[in-house]
RNA sequence: GGUGCCUUAGCUCAGUUGGUAGAGCAAUGGACUGAAAAUCCAUGUGUCCCUGGUUCGAUUCCUGGAGGCACCA
């Protein structure tokens, strides 16, 4: 197996697209997203896609190749991804993946089990028992349906646990089961890159992108959109506040104050994440790609002979 | 210049009839298998402005300073 995924990880606003676009040049090759919500459309400012000028220096996939009015969900983005992969590999023996999204990054370096596809009702239905009756009453039923995993799960979240319930309820399998069974093999090799700056420097680049994200038209986009505020998708820091703001419940200052102290609790939450990955190679955010790249060609080679 | 009030966590403040202190927000740590920029869990970080005095013991009471606010000149 000589085929190399570099997955580009790191907090939000620390410039992994730059590193990606970089390595992507170094190697002749390509660069898949993982971010949950630069695949869509609608969405561009602030998502902070990348701009016209970085999309034409490699070429990109999983940028805005959906509706946010679609379902897409991580195991369609694995299967596509995966999908992709196999063909970009065809003719690279080095792919880059990029994003921040970490169950995402994680879905594609080591893939998902195979959960039955379930009725959207049971979900619907959870919700309402949830917020009519509370959480303990869907513990109770984890607790008799499945108790492996009441035991393992954090039963103080509700999407944790009624993602276990309407699995187990869908299929009339307790949703443990599926878990622990063998994943998918994948044809390449994973070498994990993250970016990495002391934590009041993000702070400060977040801020500053926020302060251009508005400058830049921000506000406009988001004003567009209200109708789906209630999308999946739309569920995302930034857009959000926005909401607040045009539904005269915030000012604009404190919105986008809140914006900023959303985007840096998301990167601690980033951060959290990508920090499991022992095998991560950590990189500083000011790196000179001169002595990086040499590096980074060193890392391959190691990891081919593995 | 005079009088009054204030000074305690990163911020806004509470409190200790004298036994070195606690709320909100901010912040920090963590979890995570098709909602993941989502969702959830945990955590108090402190020359109590400085200086003397009284006291077994002062952040608390008293003296004198410093800074801030208000009013009067």
């Amino acid at each position: 197996m000589n085929k190399i995924l570099i997955s580009v990880v790191g907090p939000t606003a620390i410039g992994k697209t730059k590193l990606a676009i970089i390595l992507a040049q170094h190697y002749n090759t390509e660069i898949i997203s993982a971010d949950s919500r630069q695949f869509f459309k609608e969405m561009n400012i602030g998502t902070a896609v990348p701009s016209l000028e970085e999309l034409s220096q490699a070429k990109h996939h999983f940028i805005q190749h959906k509706s946010i009015t679609e379902e897409y969900t991580v195991g369609d983005f694995e299967r596509e991804a995966i999908q992709k992969l196999s063909e970009l590999f065809k003719v690279h023996d080095i792919v880059i993946m990029v994003g921040g999204s970490g169950l995402y990054v994680n879905a594609v370096t080591d893939g998902l089990n195979n959960f039955p596809t379930v009725d959207p009702s049971i979900r619907e239905d959870l919700n309402t028992e949830l917020a009519d009756k509370g959480i303990e009453v869907l513990q109770n039923k984890l607790k008799l349906l499945d108790p492996t995993y009441f035991e393992k799960v954090d039963i103080f979240n509700p999407q944790r646990v009624i993602r276990a319930l309407e699995v187990t309820i869908g299929s009339g399998t307790p949703y443990s089961s599926f878990l622990n069974k063998p994943k998918a093999e994948r044809e390449f090799k994973v070498l994990s890159v993250g970016l990495k700056a002391e934590r009041p420097l993000i702070y400060e680049r977040i801020n500053q992108r926020v302060d251009l994200m508005v400058k830049a038209g921000f506000l406009d986009e988001a004003k567009n959109l209200i109708e789906y505020k209630d999308y999946n998708a739309l569920q995302t820091v930034g857009y959000k506040e926005l909401f607040k703001y045009f539904n005269n419940e915030w000012t604009l200052e404190f919105a986008v104050s809140e914006i900023k102290k959303n985007t840096r609790r998301f990167a601690k939450r980033q951060l959290t994440w990508f920090l499991r990955n022992k095998d991560t190679i950590w990189v500083e955010y000011d790196y000179n790609p001169k002595t990086l790249l040499p590096e980074i060609d060193n890392d391959i080679v190691n990891l081919k002979h593995d």
